[in-house]
DNA sequence: AGAACTCTTCAGGCATTGTTCAGCTTTACA
DNA sequence: TGTAAAGCTGAACAATGCCTGAAGAGTTCT
């Protein structure tokens, strides 16, 4: 898998570089848009990584560019925290997801995989758990065909949790995600969020998608 | 595994040194960023554990020389609470993931192997002995492909010994792993524990997956 | 400004799990 | 074979962690 990485602070391109690297993508990198429109143009590449904030031209310009070159692999961005503005910009300019800094590389990796595996089945970007359907790029979310209505927080604890399909994630690390900040970690919010969830996706509590692991977190898993 | 461990507080370092002692790392430590960077060239550590507010050189500063002298191994950072700016600095200067003091050592320990699996290309989450299967991410224990349904503390006894398979545990280094500080080691606890999960995992005592050896410990083989 | 919606906190209740205890069974060894 | 120590087990109790409804605070939309 050919990956393209956009990123204009040395620091964190080499560290990228190296862990997708690892992550058995050949990557190949580029400082500001110029010469990633550079290198985007004349490579076929598999995915590409691109920081919004960039010099010479900024990152919106440069997918903007690449996509009117008919320049169709999946891009991720990634924005700095709070630039909400960027997020909206990139997606309407053709990004196909986010990741807002500072991440884990995990999770960069696990964005990376659904990205490709749906872009290489010509899927669209859903995430598909059983009777659960979710559309990442839509944020629209579906049990047995019918379309539930979640808010900001809702939506995001279930996308988390479909990445991670199957893997038990600790409130610690649902509150991490869904607050970058140090978030009070004695709230029960988490509870009341998977409680509601629950309720919506499952109002009969007959698919029971959510599961608790007393004392260890909650899995999705249908 | 080797580990590094670097902490200016003297009090915690030594905590943590003999705690990671405990879990069966080989742990060397330094006291300074200047000591870190020095340990940390010469030898070829499996993890590595550093605190961000060090003095000398400052954590952050250790990362970046350190990877820039292509040094790759996990490095797992603390940060304190609040310092959410040091967390992010830390992450792109090229650390693996991070924890906020105060922390559980447990939590620690659980970060600390997963850093090390990742790393070391174990993808595979399985543990299996004969007819048992253990999946480490989602918790999910079966016997002859059949799924048992366990509590944390059942979980967290099996793994142990699954992870030490055909190997002798003690009780007193059961209880020392399933509990953060001294305990009670004149409790059964772990008598109950075993019994428990025999029953579940054996229910007609047929596969006997766990032998008792007496006046020695426990011992998982199939 | 008012209305509608969302996020967060709180407190009480509840179910599950963890721990202890007492009495019983097994084992090792004289 | 008798005895003491080690281990096992079922029941009881305590502690913990999770769930829920309600209400206050904060947003966004009209």
């Amino acid at each position: 898998m050919r990956l393209l990485l956009v990123e204009d602070e040395p620091q964190l391109r080499e560290n990228l570089q190296r862990f997708l690297t690892d992550c058995d993508y050949s990557v190949d990198s580029a400082a500001d848009g110029r010469e990633g429109l550079y290198l985007g143009s004349e490579h076929p590449y598999d995915i590409a990584v691109i920081d919004i904030g960039l010099p010479e031209i900024n990152g919106i310009e440069l997918i903007k560019q690449l996509r009117e070159h008919e320049i169709l692999f999946p891009i991720l961005i990634l924005t700095a925290r709070g630039n909400w503005q960027d997020k909206v910009e990139g997606l309407e300019a053709g990004a196909d997801d986010y990741l807002v800094k500072p991440f884990h590389n995990e999770e960069l990796k696990a964005r990376l995989n659904a990205l490709a595996r749906r872009s290489k089945g010509h899927a669209s970007p859903e995430l598909k758990c059983g009777p659960l359907l979710i559309n990442t790029a839509s944020k629209v979310v579906s049990v047995n065909g019918e379309e539930v209505s979640l808010t900001q927080y809702e939506y995001n604890t279930l996308e988390y949790l479909a990445l991670n399909n199957g893997k038990v994630i600790s409130k610690t690390e649902l509150t991490e995600h869904l607050y970058d900040q140090d978030f009070d970690l004695d709230s029960n919010v988490i509870e009341v969020l998977v409680g509601r969830l629950r309720k919506k996706l499952d109002p009969n509590n007959d698919i029971k998608p959510i599961a608790t692991l007393r004392g260890q977190g909650y899995k999705l898993a249908v």
